[in-house]
DNA sequence: ATGAGTGCAAAGGCTTTGCATTAGG
DNA sequence: CCTAATGCAAAGCCTTTGCACTCAT
């Protein structure tokens, strides 16, 4: 399954790299008696190529002989086990991208003029404030405390 | 155009509330030359009526006669001139509510399985901080900051 | 009066599904 | 081997659009 080269973008903190990402993705679906095939392992190098979420549209353009139907359905399989994330942004196209303990937590800077995303790493004393403050507020709901999404939403320097 | 009793639901600190509301959105409509027609009070009404995002579905349910379509073109309206906002939370889904200067700035709390969604209120300090980190991130990244979202994931009690 | 707004139905666009074929473990 | 995964095309579903009619101003 060739896989044709690519320029890394700016890079995030990544937590995992390169072969690793596929290992450790191979890891966990086999732990779930998921098959690693050469269309997933394309989908997810893809993504790893990036460091901010892609709509499918994009993934499809970025590799070679990857049907629509499989990337939807595989997308499906890779966000039911916390493989690929969808992230919602701007419009209702959904946008994919690793998980978070695959890349790092982080969140998304929108342009809501062009809706170009970025990824983007706020204070680690921010983060925990959050936390906190969420998870006080989610108890007095009766909720269970997942995760937070913090969106940030802005005009580009592009689209001043 | 008549309006069936509803429950209003827990209320938010509401800045504006029941007739106060329709005025105010004529207003803004006027100032944009935008007529204030039986469907768009029809809309705003039926939105003030819940604290919580709807879909275009349900608005049309606790509502009569609403065209599908002017369902559709009138929040397209509606959200241009900031008066309701389009959110979208867990599926691809929209949800609408009355802009947060009507209503006032909350976040969602989402239940991640039965996708029901809940308007909170974080501390005010908290939003301090998060407004200062991100205008610091936003200045760093070339972008203008406009606002942010905060979405709060978690599991309700009914799905424990 | 007169153009914005409406309603109906048809068209769009992204996503999902059915089914025969292929291939991973 | 044997079932999950694939590819193709058809079907679905929410949303948008065309067009004649109606109603706010």
């Amino acid at each position: 399954m060739p896989r044709r080269p690519q320029h890394r973008q700016a890079s995030r903190s990544d937590k995992l790299a390169g072969a690793e990402i596929h290992s450790e993705v191979m890891t966990r679906l086999r732990r779930v008696h998921q098959r690693y095939t050469a269309q997933r392992r394309e989908i997810i190098g893809v993504l790893a190529n990036f460091s901010h979420p892609l709509t499918i549209q994009e993934i499809r353009e970025h590799s070679i002989d990857l049907a629509q139907s499989s990337v939807y359905r595989n997308l499906l399989v890779l966000e039911e086990f916390n493989i690929v994330t969808r992230v919602v942004t701007n419009g209702e196209i959904g946008r994919y991208e690793l998980a978070e303990d695959i890349t790092g937590h982080h969140h998304h800077l929108i342009c809501s003029q062009c809706g170009v995303v970025r990824d983007v790493v706020v204070p680690p004393a921010l983060e925990l404030d959050i936390d906190q403050a969420l998870s006080a507020l989610t108890g007095r709901e009766g909720f269970t405390l997942e995760h937070h999404r913090l969106d940030v939403f802005g005009r580009c320097a592009e689209c001043t």
